[in-house]
Order: structure tokens, then C-alpha cells, then sequence
DNA sequence: TGCCACTTGACACCGAGTGCCATATTATTA
DNA sequence: TAATAATATGGCACTCGGTGTCAAGTGGCA
């Protein structure tokens, strides 16, 4: 089922893996202002110019695993299971990236603090978030209430990300972001009539 | 009490004035991406090097507005009334700064259809949303909960705020927002035990 | 093998933002 | 009022992010 990757393709995934990498190496390093363009192509083995073909931004390179968060997001906002309540599909959703970042717990903590430290960054990762809020105020049903309690939804999500990225990935994550969800189902849309 | 002005510090404020009309003006005209420093610092009749004497950055000589209304936001924070629950107080902020939206609408709607059509100006709008959050989430007591609360609010506030733009400023903003605010009222943290 | 499509590197270019210094203008003191 | 100190300005050169263009290289395919 899956497609068989022709030598162009590896060779392509291999080049963004590269730059990811070599661009995450630096970061780490010496901080995301501190790093050029130029020398993550260096790093990475291409030139300058090939950096910008696999990425549209400098941030972009490190955004790039919100970006599959994101998506994985939508999939799980998709597929609602039989007879699912609007707002408890979301929380499931929730809940379940909150697994996913506890899961990968080392990884997430050393991105955030890269962010953390870049301003730019951070309005970035704010912009994102609005991504995210579109989707679930989507799955909200799109109303003007599902537009507030999605705005909550994500706002609220936020804090609870940063207190368990403060707290150095020790907290429990999942309780905690199942009870501040718990705090929103007020606002969520009232249910429609059963048929 | 004022303080006298002096012919130096009149000189200043009549090119910092100069700065945000010009970039106002051609900003407009022509939006936010498609419009040069160089531009505005020769409408503005300053050299290029001057603008930035003014203004760090050219999304600061936009954003300038919304920095005054976080320092009356927070103004108006430091302030309640005897007696007052933190959240009223907040209730009361938010309220007090949508019906300065009201009054300046034109003003408010020409600035947010040149921030939404810049995505870099989005972001750095999200961006000073947070400081807004920040001091609510001050003003609540900064406890956990009072950040959820806090970004909650702030989600929002946005929300609403979009809807009344989007109506092209026809809406009741206050009384909008009152309702929304409302929903949040049992999100606030628990009052102090009266002494 | 040879042709076509795609990928790459090199170069030139633009605009945002910064450091530096010489000059001009305002404030201050004699 | 004249001299001097303080500060604002303009010009210049530079770095870096980002884009358009084109010639050369590399893989896909008949």
C-alpha cells in the first residue's frame, strides 16, 4: 500500500532531514538568532539557495513537527466516533496530543526552549495556535459559540502546556489537561436536538 | 503639573507623528507589505536612518495604538473599586476598552484591515495579546487558575472583537462582549475568604 | 543510449535592521 | 550674548533573510 519512493524522493527527505537537523543542532547550540541560514546549509551540505526550496522561512525548519502535529490534530477532529458530542470530540483530541508530547516529552522541551528565547518565534507559534483553533472551532460546529469556546479551548490549553513544559515535563499532563477542559464544557454549543 | 515641553521634545513628537501618519496613510493605500522604509521616512521627510530612531521595527509604528491601549488596560487594572471581585475588575477593563473600540471605530477598523491582510502583523498582534493576558492573569492573582481564566478571557475577547470588525463595527460590542464575558464568570478563581 | 523532467548551485538583487561617525541643532553655563 | 556641552540627524557601509533567474547536473524512462 504504501508508495514506493523513487532515489529522487529519498534523496530529497534525506536533504530535509539534514537541514532539520543540522538546523536543530544549532539552535540548541547557540540560540536561534545566533544561527544564518547560511551555515545551516553548510551543516547540511547544500547550498543557501536550497535551503529556501524545502523551507519557506527560517522558522519554518522548526516549526516544521507542530506543522504534523497540526495535522494529526485534524485527522482525530475528522473522525468523530458514534454519537460523540461535539465537545467531547475535542477533548478526546486534546488529550490525546497532550499524550503525544508526553511521549515525546525531550523533544518538546527543547523546542519550546528555543521558542521561548526567540520573539519571533513565539509570535509564530501563537499564529499556529490560531490553526489549531480554526480546526476545532470547525468540528465546533463553526457558530459564534463555537468560535468563544474554541478561542478557550486553545488559550486554555496553552497554560496548561506551559506549566508542564515549566514544570520540566513532570507533571502530570494528562490530568491536568483533563481538568481544565472539564472547566470549559459550559461553553460548549448546547448539543443539538436529538432526532 | 504638565510637564512644559520643551522645543527639542515638540520636535520629536511632531516626526514621531509625522512617522505613523505617513505609514498610516501609504499603508493604507497600498498595504503593509508593499510599502518601504525608504518610503515612509521620505514622506515622512526624515532619512531612513531617523525612522528607526523612532520605531525598532516597521510592524512598531503600527502597533503603536495598541500599545497605548495596554497601558490604559492596565491602568485601569491597578485600580478597582473597594470592594471590587478581581474578576469584575476585569470584566470592567475589558468593557471600559471595547467602548473606546466603539468611539474610534473607524480608526480601529482601518488598523485591523491592515494588520489581517500582513500575516507578520498578525502574528505580532497575537503577540501583544499575550501582554494584555499577562496582566488580567496579574490582576486574577497569578495563581494557575488565573491564568487559565486569563487566556480564556483573552481568547475570547478576540473572538468577539472579530465578530464586531467583521460586521463592520454595526454590532453592539458591549453588549456582546458583556454575554461572553459572562460565560466566563465561573472560570474566575475562587474569591478570598472575606477576613 | 539518449531525451525529458526535475533538482541544484551560483549570482544578482531587494528590503529590514544595525553600528559608526561627522555634522547640525538645541540646551546650558559663563 | 558667546562659548560649550548634550543630543538629534544624515549618510554610509554592512549583515542577514528572502526571491528571481539561469546554466549545469542528476535521475526517470523509452
Amino acid at each position: 500500500m504504501e508508495q514506493e519512493l523513487s532515489l529522487r524522493d529519498k534523496k530529497k527527505a534525506a536533504v530535509r532531514e539534514a537541514l532539520i537537523d543540522a538546523a536543530l543542532r544549532l539552535f540548541r547550540a547557540r540560540g536561534f538568532d545566533a544561527v544564518t541560514i547560511d551555515e545551516i546549509a553548510a551543516a547540511a551540505e547544500v547550498s543557501r539557495r536550497s535551503f529556501f526550496r524545502y523551507f519557506p522561512t527560517k522558522e519554518a525548519v522548526l516549526l516544521e513537527r507542530r506543522h504534523e502535529q497540526l495535522a494529526s490534530f485534524r485527522t482525530l477532529l475528522a473522525a468523530p466516533r458514534k454519537g460523540e458530542a461535539p465537545f467531547a470530540l475535542v477533548r478526546r483530541a486534546c488529550l490525546a496530543l497532550a499524550a503525544e508530547y508526553v511521549a515525546r516529552r525531550k523533544q518538546i522541551l527543547e523546542e519550546r526552549t528555543i521558542v521561548a528565547a526567540a520573539p519571533s518565534l513565539v509570535a509564530r507559534d501563537l499564529e499556529l495556535d490560531r490553526a489549531f483553533e480554526g480546526a476545532i472551532e470547525e468540528a465546533l460546529g463553526g457558530t459564534r459559540r463555537a468560535r468563544i469556546c474554541a478561542a478557550a479551548t486553545i488559550g486554555v490549553t496553552r497554560v496548561v502546556l506551559e506549566d508542564w513544559a515549566n514544570s520540566g515535563a513532570r507533571s502530570d499532563l494528562l490530568a491536568l489537561g483533563g481538568e481544565a477542559l472539564d472547566l470549559l464544557e459550559p461553553l460548549a454549543p448546547a448539543r443539538r436536538a436529538a432526532s
